[in-house]
DNA sequence: TGTTAATGATTGTTATACTAACTATATTTG
DNA sequence: CAAATATAGTTAGTATAACAATCATTAACA
């Protein structure tokens, strides 16, 4: 019977693809969904206020790691979120290369705005799923993350 | 016992971050492995090369569809797969809007070449899944895909 | 048949990501 | 202490990605 390992050989050919047209759809549709909110933020903004507000102020060295993110990233999606109002960079009184970043008064206002339409969209994008398969799900995807570390 | 629920709750927070991650962790990876092999393509323009070895010459429409890029991405990725000369554009004899995109000799050589490297590296991902876990991860992402159309 | 609509591809804009190089400051160490 | 190193953050260059707008061509249909 020729036919188990080339099955499992094609498995292992799509299934990159299938985890990144996934996570890509993902993303676009909460991106969506912040736009049609009217957010006037992306996804990864989103992202680094929700690091910030569950870190609370913190270098953005922190901030990277947390969020997965290069430090150039952090860099840019800063300076926008800045712009916006949304944080604010103050000086580390202990180490002069460091901020200190902070969400601003606008900041937590524009969480507490947005935070039903990402919980809306979690909801969507996890239906149907267990809480077996959740856990499955989250166990698996750390067990590829683990091989590539 | 109200910890079920906050768990539910929690699970379905951290979950789409574990998903981006993994996702990005692995083409990530991907890159750095063709970058190793001095393979002078991206992961992204590998994806393209491997639609045209699997569905043959093909319009930019069709390449868009099987790759899950966007019509601007492919235009983008061709250029500068035009330039290394690993595809060329023919014009499309039956539909003047359209070109049949193809693999040049020296496509299908990279193609050849570059095979080891992305073996190897799908190896290195998916290790200590078996068949079952693999299967239940493609369906859980299908299905989370599918939520999402 | 002639106007309208749809399609394939491109261009422009904005954002994210990686690499590399750079500035400024801290730390280590000889 | 001085020189070498390391770290935090920024800037620049290239690639990918989404979206909108545009253009040429083809298809639909009144």
């Amino acid at each position: 019977m020729p036919s188990a390992l080339p099955k499992l050989a094609k498995t292992a050919e799509v299934s990159g693809f299938i985890l990144e047209r996934t996570a890509k759809r993902m993303k676009q549709f909460f991106h969506a969904q912040l736009t049609l909110a009217t957010a006037d933020i992306t996804i990864d903004q989103w992202i680094v206020l929700q690091a910030l507000e569950s870190g609370g102020a913190q270098s953005q060295f922190e901030i990277a790691r947390q969020t997965f993110k290069d430090a150039p990233t952090v860099t840019r999606i800063l300076d926008l979120l800045e712009q916006k109002q949304l944080i604010s960079r103050e000086d580390d009184p202990n180490d002069r290369r460091r901020y200190n970043v902070r969400l601003t008064a606008q900041g937590h206002q524009k969480m507490q705005d947005m935070l039903p339409v990402i919980k809306n969209a979690r909801q969507q994008a996890w239906r149907g799923l267990d809480d077996d398969e959740m856990a499955t799900l989250v166990r698996l995807l750390d067990k590829v993350y683990d091989n590539l570390k």
